[in-house]
DNA sequence: GCTCGTAATGTTTACGTAAACATGCGCTGG
DNA sequence: CCAGCGCATGTTTACGTAAACATTACGAGC
């Protein structure tokens, strides 16, 4: 459908009309410019060795078929697809969207394009299924951003050559691994909260299955252990902020409770409901503090004090470490954390000053 | 590494040193099965026309050389990559990632892979680059989570042959189009306040820049005028939730000002703080809808009544739409409405009687 | 003037798969 | 009893690209 004289060798019409998709090949273009193939993937690479006059009859050519490069042709002859695949238990939470984000940005850069694997539910079967469907997608190696006990089963349907990183997690030993220092994190949540003058700080854990959950919970633990202050009983949630609002219901009858620490910000709004309902003023009677750093966290009521970690460096840590593993090969395991940053706002102060002897 | 016995034909090992991530080929196969390599090709795609004994040998040779067929080969020689490209202004909203979950898992169910092709910043010049780079790509189909308008200048690049669904947008004359039914929801917020008893509903806007907010707004002023009432002056946000409370802050000092329909949600959220900051009380003194849904709207203070959007279904939609358009070729355009849904929680209620010739 | 070197370009081949066509064998029906 | 059919399997070829190798052509050096 262009200038080109009606002869039908200007494009090869071999299968066009069951499949019309298909542009222009490297032979078209090299019929059309009067060279040879060879010198239009001279060309289309941008090798040395072509005469400037000839590269642009080349270039013209291109234009005016249309061409573009096969990439599956390409891939077949290099042997890579140039793409990174990305398995996540669905887009949910805010932490695994800010890095797919960061992932997908990165891999660009690195000239990489990223293939979405969501998994559906969270169960061995299913990311089972998601690492053997990975054996047939075009992928050089594999982020997973995943809590990496689901990952255990699974490996042994990894293809051979493919690299792994896993984002979210914790298991250097046989993976590598990048994520943000939560306990780290939950130290300085702590930290913050015992320094405001807090007695003792409660905790709001995310469900027992989470590894990211126990994390935070044994670094809150670790953190009142080390100040010489006992541990009120765990209360868990299931990080939606409905249960952080049953949470809070009960933790609003803890006369003693002055300061809880939400692991994450979703419960915390939740728990933040619950104590208004109760007439528990934040943060005059009780401070809250949560984790992750929501948008939306700078607006709840009041404005959540909270733990920033920084995403998009997560991801821009796994693209470089898959990459690099690809290139040198498979050295060394080991996690790199991502240091966290408080975020201070209304929602943690000092505790107010109590009548002595109201407890020890 | 294997059983297999050491005379170097077991494995084509020519380029194993240099890149060796690429495992078996059909050739491979056939050779340890004792079988041609079409027969081979035959197991791998379930054809008939083999002997169960055959298969079954053709199985183990593959498990015993850990074969997985090399997609690019595939691709190249069935002309299509299935996988589909989704171009999206970063993750930044509720409904695209929302959208995109939905594309991915959808996707999946009809055996294609997604390939995300974020931009960065939305001005004219990302978005005309992801178009070019998508020429690369191997993708048969691209669905675009924009908004239209930046989609115009670029489209001059779309590689031929490649079909394109747009999400959230509006230019059913030129693109085929699914998004939710803004309009009605928009409408639905109108009507629901006003049936409350509210004389009139003001509007927290998005931007201007912005189709969807120009839609909700429209459709907000249409509502208003239909049902007889003068629209109260505009008030425009940027969707976040700190425009929100800026707006908010005005809002409350306007004493006539009894309901709000927020064009979005976070919006609402900032809204709430600042009615809550400046003692006006949600719902008594002035109702409050918002528009999405997030998760966490059930636990805004007070729990949000708002518009939800199927974005689920609207990612269903753009796969099949997109499929659909591959294989029966770009027939019509047309704009696919997904309905909405009314949410109806505690910020909105009654207005409180109050004394007459407040105002008209 | 002839050879040699180098730069520009052309030719061959292989990547792994799968369609199209070819072969060979056993069984059925007249 | 054998033609002929159908089924299981093998052989050839092409998909589009790019590496490796081959071939020109032209100018410099002797």
């Amino acid at each position: 459908m262009g200038t080109a004289d009606g002869d039908s060798t200007a494009v090869s019409t071999r299968k066009r009309a069951a499949r019309p998709r298909q542009g222009a090949s490297m032979a078209d273009v090299a019929r059309l410019a009067g060279v040879s193939s060879q010198t239009v993937s001279r060309v289309a690479n941008g090798f040395p060795g072509v005469t400037e006059e000839t590269r642009q009859q080349v270039m013209a050519a291109m234009r005016e078929l249309g061409y573009r490069p096969n990439s599956a042709a390409r891939a077949l002859k290099r042997g890579e697809f140039r793409t990174l695949g990305v398995i996540t238990f669905s887009l949910s939470t805010h932490g695994n969207i800010r890095t797919l984000e960061a992932i997908a940005t990165s891999a660009a850069q690195h000239g990489y394009a990223v293939t979405l694997l969501p998994v559906a539910v969270p169960t061995q079967d299913e990311v089972n299924g998601a690492f053997s469907r990975l054996g047939e997608l075009a992928v050089d190696a594999v982020i997973v951003i995943m809590e990496i006990h689901l990952l255990d089963a699974a490996t042994v349907s990894l293809p051979p050559g493919v690299q792994v990183v896993v984002a979210d997690s914790d298991a250097g030993d046989r993976y590598t691994v990048v994520d943000t220092d939560q306990a780290g994190g939950a130290r300085d949540a702590v930290r913050h909260l015992l320094d405001l003058g807090h007695a003792t700080v409660w905790h709001l854990a995310g469900p027992e299955g989470s590894f990211a959950a126990q994390r935070r919970a044994n670094a809150w633990h670790g953190a009142l252990t080390e100040a010489g202050v006992a541990p009120p009983p765990l209360v868990r949630g299931d990080w939606s902020a409905e249960s952080g609002y049953r949470a809070g219901l009960r933790l609003a009858e803890e006369r003693d409770c002055t300061a809880v620490f939400a692991a994450n910000d979703q419960m915390a709004l939740g728990l933040l409901r619950a104590l208004h309902e109760r007439g528990r003023k934040v943060p005059d009677d009780v401070s809250v503090i949560g984790f992750d750093d929501l948008p939306e966290s700078a607006s709840f009521l009041p404005p959540l004090t909270t733990i920033h970690q920084d995403f998009a460096e997560v991801g821009r840590l796994c693209v470089e470490g898959v990459i690099d593993k690809m290139r040198h090969g498979d050295i060394a395991h080991g996690t790199t954390l991502v240091p966290t940053r408080l975020v201070r706002r209304a929602s943690t102060s000092s505790p107010r000053p109590v009548r002595e002897g109201a407890r020890g």
